[in-house]
DNA sequence: TAAGGTAACTTACGATGTAAGGTGGGGGCA
DNA sequence: TGCCCCCACCTTACATCGTAAGTTACCTTA
C-alpha cells in the first residue's frame, strides 16, 4: 500500500542512494537497517543480500559522497592556471558537496580504511604541487598541512550549537555577565566582530570567509617555501 | 573476590577515571555501562546513580581530557616571550596529551555541546594574540586557522592503517604496480621520501614533524598579516 | 512442467542503554 | 536504645539495534 515503489528490484546502489537521502533528512543516528529498509519498502534482512554488513553500508555511503566530490571537481580547470587558483578552485567545489553533507566528516572520521578514491583523489592534488615545481618532501607536508580542505571540510571546534550553557536558553544576565569575565578576549572579540548573525554552515562551523582565509593562508605560505 | 576493590565508595570522579583508562587501554567500544562496572567491581546500573546517562560519561571523559590539557598547559611561560613561541609551546603540550589519549579527536567530534573549559581555553590562546597586537578580526580568523591544533591533534585523512587494499596484505606485485599506475604521483613520493619507517602516532596520522610544519606554516603567515 | 537458484521474508538471539522498583544498612531523631 | 528513612547499590525487564539461520515465492531455464 502506501506506494509500494519497490517495483525496481533493489540493488546496492539503490539501497546506498537511499541511504544518502536519510541521513541527509533525518541525521546519521536515523540510519539504522530496520528504518533504511522500510523507506525501500523492505524487510531489513533483505538488505544483506546486497551487502555483507552495516560497516559495509557506512563505508557505501561515505564512497558515494566521495564519488560526489569526485565528479563536481573533475572539471580539470585546463592548465596555464596558477597552482594556487587551481586548488583553490578544487577544494572550493568539495566545500559545495560538503555543505550538502555535513554528516560526512564525522562518518569519514568513523572508517578503519581510507577508501581507495581518497588516494586518487590526493594523488591529482599532489601532481598540482609537482607541476608547479614543488619538491616531494614540500608537497608532503602541504598535503598535511592541508588536512582535510582538500575534501572540503575542517575540523572545527566551534560549531555544535553553542556552548554547555546552563538550563535553558533562557541565561540570567548575571551568569552571563559571570561568564564574560571568566573569558575577557573572548567576550570582547564578539562584541567586536558580533559575528554577524551566525553562520551555521557545516556540522563543523565552516564558515565560507573562514575557509577561505584559512586555505589562501596556507597557499600563501606554501608558494614562499616553493620559491 | 578478585580483587573487590570497591571498597572506596564510587563517586563521579572515580567513573570518569576507570573510563578513561578502559578507553585508553581497549578502545572507546569497549566503553559499555556493564563493562565499566564491571571494572568497578559494580552493576550496571549503579553508575546511573552518579551519573544521568552515557551521554553524560562520556561528557564526562572528555572534560577529564580537557582538564588534562589544562594542566598540561597551565605553565604559563611567562611574558617576554614572542608570541609565536608560546603559542607553539602550547598547542606541542596539548599534543602530548592527546598521543596519550588518541581518541580524543573522534570522541569530541560526537560531542553536541561545547565544553565551557574550551572556551575558557581558547580565550587565553586568544589573549596571547590580542596581547601582541592583533586585531579582534585577525584573531578571530586564526582561531578558525588553527581549527583543533590548540587542543593538539589535525584533521588527518590519511591515518586508518592503510588502504583498503584487496584481500591480505599480500596484494601481488602485478595489482601493486596497477595501483602506482593509477597514482603516479603518491607512488613517486613515497617513492622518494620512502617515509623513513612508519610514524603511527595519533589515531590520526599526526607525526610530530607534520604538525610542526603545519603550525609554523600558520604562525608565520599570521606573524606576516600581524604586522 | 519440473528444477533450481535468486531475492526477498520470518524468526530469533545477543548486546546495549536505561526505566522501574527492590534492598540493606547506617545515621538521625525520639 | 529503638525506630525510621533515605542513600547507594542491586535485580529485573524492556526497546532497539545488528545480524545469524532458515524459509518462501517467483523467474528462468531445461
Amino acid at each position: 500500500m502506501t506506494a509500494k515503489a519497490s517495483r525496481t528490484p533493489l540493488s546496492r546502489e539503490r539501497v546506498l542512494a537511499a541511504a544518502v537521502a536519510l541521513v541527509d533528512s533525518e541525521g546519521i543516528q536515523a540510519l539504522t537497517m530496520r528504518r533504511l529498509a522500510a523507506d525501500l519498502g523492505v524487510e531489513a534482512m533483505s538488505l544483506y543480500y546486497h551487502l555483507p554488513a552495516k560497516e559495509a553500508l557506512l563505508d557505501g555511503v561515505v564512497e558515494t559522497v566521495l564519488a560526489e566530490i569526485d565528479a563536481a571537481t573533475a572539471g580539470s580547470p585546463a592548465n596555464g592556471d596558477d597552482w594556487r587558483a587551481r586548488i583553490r578552485r578544487q577544494f572550493l567545489a568539495a566545500r559545495q558537496v560538503m555543505l550538502r553533507h555535513p554528516w560526512m566528516p564525522g562518518l569519514l572520521s568513523t572508517r578503519r580504511t581510507i577508501p581507495p578514491r581518497v588516494f586518487a583523489y590526493y594523488d591529482g592534488i599532489l601532481g598540482v604541487m609537482i607541476d608547479a615545481g614543488f619538491s616531494y618532501r614540500l608537497a608532503h607536508r602541504a598535503l598535511h598541512a592541508f588536512g582535510s580542505m582538500p575534501l572540503g571540510f575542517v575540523q572545527e571546534i566551534f560549531s555544535p550549537g553553542a556552548a554547555d550553557g546552563g538550563a535553558e536558553d533562557g541565561a540570567s544576565e548575571a551568569e552571563l555577565a559571570a561568564l564574560a569575565q571568566q573569558m575577557p578576549h573572548l567576550a570582547a572579540m564578539m562584541a567586536a566582530e558580533m559575528h554577524d548573525s551566525a553562520d551555521p554552515t557545516l556540522g563543523w562551523c565552516d564558515g565560507q570567509v573562514e575557509f577561505e582565509f584559512t586555505l589562501d593562508l596556507l597557499l600563501d605560505g606554501l608558494e614562499r617555501l616553493r620559491a
